[in-house]
DNA sequence: TTTAAATAGATAAAATTTTATCTATAAGTT
DNA sequence: AACTTATAGATAAAATTTTATCTATTTAAA
């Protein structure tokens, strides 16, 4: 008898996998604005330019299910990888080190949607205090610690230099911070039931030099 | 008889590996400064977090060599590194696209290291054209094929909003860009002789998004 | 001088991810 | 109604990446 998985025993899904939803998502998004209603894993794949049984088995993960010869429908497909990219939860944020790079975060429009809300911002340049930044408002880095604890927040995204990420991601899981998203270029340490995830530019760059190189 | 691997019979390396690279050089340049003379992978997995024998690995794609108990020479370690991340190799870029993110790699020292050197910047907002950011002056948008073509520029940052990003992309493909850094949260498609790495924060958000469920 | 410990290097195993093949089925075509 | 085709879904194979184990060697300590 073959036993059906559900939602307590589903499969982890790989996170290649997962950083190719956002790709058919707008994808989807398009089509969904022209019209469309089906749409088959062979026509994504090819107008995406991934393989077609990767994107099969990718979407095999979100559970729905299609028609031969018609593909999936398209809205259910929609909402479904929506559903498996947490669209519809809600997690709060706090962004720390305002400078170009958070600023451009802090413009991102792509993090509501995905359930992350910044809610505040921290600098230490006086200059950047108590401005808003696309409504979000810049503390004094000093309230760092009282702010993030007295909302609850439990995602930090860090955008400071180097020299200060360690010690700024410390003071955070200090007072509860649970999730780091890091673009310092250097790798920060916390304790095991803190989740990192490093955004190292530096090492795209690397990839990106390799490519180069082997196109000469 | 064992036959030696050299320079043009030399395995691939993974990406994975290569995204590692940086890491282990921003740590190996603080030992030096420090002092240190030699370090073994089990030191650098340690303190990095990484597991030992992948760390190991990594070292082997470079070629040099350590010795038992002692480790590696960390000068020829790090030049190793360099070597193969391409520090010593230059790159000519353009950015396309000086918002705020543009604005932020505009800033960022790492490019000259890994050999990428942006000389210039397109935008077409008035308020920016003419301007120069981080001395890298930033040039009207219609001027964007006659620069490519006349300084021969082989590498395109792609910063600009999704709704022009493909037009862009075709633009400085037609003029003879051979790989394009693509920010801009869309897949672009190129001619099969250009490379593209995407940078999709979109991707990222996913992964931590998965992440940060799982803690729960 | 002998022994023990650390570690690189090599080989092997395990895990993961990607790609291919096979089967069943729905829809269109003859 | 029978046949053909496209495609999902399932299974299997291949490739890649990570992790483990084994061996040899260098250094330091007994």
């Amino acid at each position: 008898m073959k036993v059906k998985k559900d939602s307590y025993n589903k499969k982890e899904v790989s996170e290649a996998t997962l950083r190719r939803f956002p790709f058919y998502h707008h994808y989807l998004k398009q089509l969904e604005k022209d019209g469309i209603k089906e749409i088959s894993s062979a026509q994504i794949a090819k107008f995406l330019g991934f393989n077609t049984i990767q994107v099969r088995k990718d979407i095999e993960a979100t559970k729905i299910e299609g028609k031969p010869k018609r593909g999936y429908n398209l809205k259910k497909l929609i909402s479904a990888i929506e559903k498996f990219l947490g669209f519809y939860t809600k997690n709060e944020a706090v962004l720390v080190g305002a400078g170009h790079l958070g600023y451009a975060l802090l413009g991102y429009h792509g993090f509501k949607e995905y359930g992350v809300d910044i809610i505040a911002a921290f600098d230490n340049n006086p200059e950047r205090v108590d401005k808003f930044i696309n409504y979000k408002k810049v503390f004094s880095i000093d309230r760092l610690e009282e702010i993030i604890s007295r909302m609850q927040i439990k995602i930090g995204i860090l955008t400071v230099p180097v020299s200060v990420a360690q010690e700024l991601a410390d003071r955070m899981v200090k007072v509860g911070i649970k999730a780091i998203w890091n673009f310092a270029p250097v790798k920060i340490k916390v304790p095991k039931d803190v989740v990192v995830q490093h955004e190292n530019l530096a090492s795209s760059l690397a990839v990106l030099s390799q490519k180069i190189k082997k196109l000469k």
